[in-house]
DNA sequence: ATTATTAATCGTAATATTGCAATAAATAAA
DNA sequence: TTTATTTATTGCAATATTACGATTAATAAT
C-alpha cells in the first residue's frame, strides 16, 4: 500500500487535507515567511536565505505552486516568485473554516 | 536522504509544520470532523464511519495524539476519544498566527 | 559565438507514510 | 475460567517524500 484512499473522504477532507500537507514541511513554511516578510523573491534569493540545495529548493516551490499558494514571473534568467493573494486568501478561508468549527460537549 | 533537516529552521517553523503536516490526510480531518460534530467518540465507531481498516483508524489516533490535538479515556474495552480543547485552542492560535502574516507588494 | 548565470528537470539513495493482516493485551460477560 | 469484545502493536508491502549531484534549458553578457 502506501496510497491514501482519497476516494473514501468528501472533497473538502481532501481539500484541507492537501494544502494542510503541502505547508507540513518546515522549508515550505520558510518559503512562505520570507515571500511574505520581502517583496524580493527571486529563487536564488530563497537558496541563500534557507540552506538548502537549489534543486530541493526548486522542488518544494513547485509544491507551493502546484496548490496555487505562490506564483513565479520569469524575469531574464531568473523567476521572481511571490504569494498569489488571491488563491492565498481562498486557502486561508478553507482552512479557517475547518479551523473554527466547534467541537460540542466531550465525554472524556 | 529523505530526511527533513529541522535543524535549519526556526522552532515556529518547524512547529507549524509539524502540525500541518498531521492534519495533511484526509482520515484525520475526517477523523476530527466527526470528533468536533458528535459527542459519540468510541473508536469502533470510527472504524465503521470512516471505512478504513481498524489497525489504520487506530495509527491515525495515535499521530492525532502525538500532537495533542485529541485525548482518550478508556472505558472498559473501548476507548472514548474526544477533541484536547485546550491543546487545539492553542494550536489553532498557531496557525491563525501564521496565516494572519500578510504579504507586502509583490513583484509579481 | 562563447561564456556565465539562473532555474528546472532527471535520476537516485535514504527515509517516511499508508494500509492492513495477524497478533497481543486488556477488560467484560458468560 | 473461558469466551467475547475492543483497541493497540507488530510486521510488512506498496508508495511517497526529501534531498542532492548531474544535467539541461534558457536568457544575458562578453
Amino acid at each position: 500500500m502506501g496510497l491514501t484512499k482519497s476516494e473514501i473522504f468528501t472533497k473538502e477532507q481532501n481539500q484541507i487535507a492537501e494544502i494542510a500537507k503541502v505547508l507540513g514541511h518546515p522549508a515550505r513554511i520558510a518559503i512562505l515567511d520570507f515571500l511574505i516578510k520581502l517583496q524580493s523573491c527571486v529563487c536564488g534569493d530563497l537558496v541563500k536565505e534557507i540552506g538548502l540545495a537549489q534543486p530541493t529548493i526548486s522542488q518544494h516551490l513547485k509544491e507551493l505552486k502546484r496548490v496555487g499558494i505562490i506564483k513565479g514571473k520569469i524575469e531574464g534568467t531568473s523567476v521572481c516568485y511571490c504569494i498569489d493573494e488571491e488563491n492565498w486568501n481562498q486557502i486561508k478561508a478553507t482552512l479557517n473554516h475547518f479551523l473554527n468549527k466547534n467541537p460540542t460537549e466531550n465525554c472524556c
